[in-house]
DNA sequence: CTACAAGTTAAAGTGAACTTTAAGTCAAGT
DNA sequence: ACTTGACTTAAAGTTCACTTTAACTTGTAG
């Protein structure tokens, strides 16, 4: 079961221009050829490409990922640094989330700002109300937002 | 309490030149200047640029910010525009701490992974295990990803 | 008045992650 | 054999978000 380049390109919805950039960035150093020079990605690339997309989405750098690929086809030595750099990822994932659930709160304290705004038909009103006369769950996050003219 | 560009800088944790940047960019259209040109930044200039910290930690590029702070200063007539940019703001962090969340399991489960190969000495024991003899937390997510090599 | 740190500008440079272009090759159908 | 669509490469171009450079001015301390 191979794919062309374009079929997996589909698969995985990215451009083969960017599989090509992939390989030559040293991201897939098992994709095979035929005799004719042309790629056949196998079910096996398909996996690999998905942890590659994995560990993208948590926001590491193309190179540290040629590197986490590099440390897995140089065998068991290198297990050590692969749990190391794993662990590192975990955490960077974690602050992450943490800071994004911070950021959703504004954001939800923002979207009842302006369904308020657009009901009065301006923000005057809501900005000026006072901390203890917003809905509960605001008030912490309005508190943070020091400020008046916050928008 | 008015600050200078190197002060506001070391506030925000930011360079002078990427405060600079921000302004050349119309992210801050309202910094004041001393009669000999010299930028003045105030505490609201400083809320202004809490709120662009929060937008750009979403993901929203400057240009998207830049219109928001627009519409801001178009004043009221903006307000459902502005509802509906926060919005799609808030959906696009709910899909990202969806997919974080997701990622964060494959990373615990690759840390298990690698903490008992490290044990082991090598990846074969853990990488040949039967789904039923994981550990129950990783069972799901080993599930997810399919195929046997995925290091 | 002089020194000097910190401010100013416009313009060019950087690094990451692609994307596009140009010129050519491969494989399948008629 | 010819056409056509999908493949190949190397190299140049693009976008984003800064960063650096160079030449110059401002404001304060001695």
């Amino acid at each position: 079961m191979n794919y062309s380049i374009g079929q997996m390109a589909k698969k995985l919805g990215l451009t083969t221009a960017t599989l090509r950039y992939y390989e030559k960035e040293g991201l897939l150093p098992f994709v095979e050829r035929t005799s004719g020079g042309i790629r056949q990605f196998t079910e096996k690339d398909f996996e690999w490409l998905m942890i590659i997309d994995c560990l993208k989405k948590t926001g590491m750098p193309l190179k540290d990922i040629r590197s986490f690929i590099e440390m897995v086809n140089q065998g068991d030595s290198t297990i050590e640094n692969r749990l190391n750099l794993i662990q590192k990822q975990k955490k960077s994932v974690e602050n992450q989330l943490a800071e994004l659930a911070e950021i959703l709160k504004v954001l939800e304290f923002k979207e009842w700002f302006y369904a308020t705004a657009l009901q009065d038909g301006t923000t005057e009103n809501v900005m000026n109300m006072n901390i203890e006369d917003l809905p509960e769950p605001f008030q912490e996050t309005r508190k943070k937002l020091i400020g008046k003219e916050y928008n």
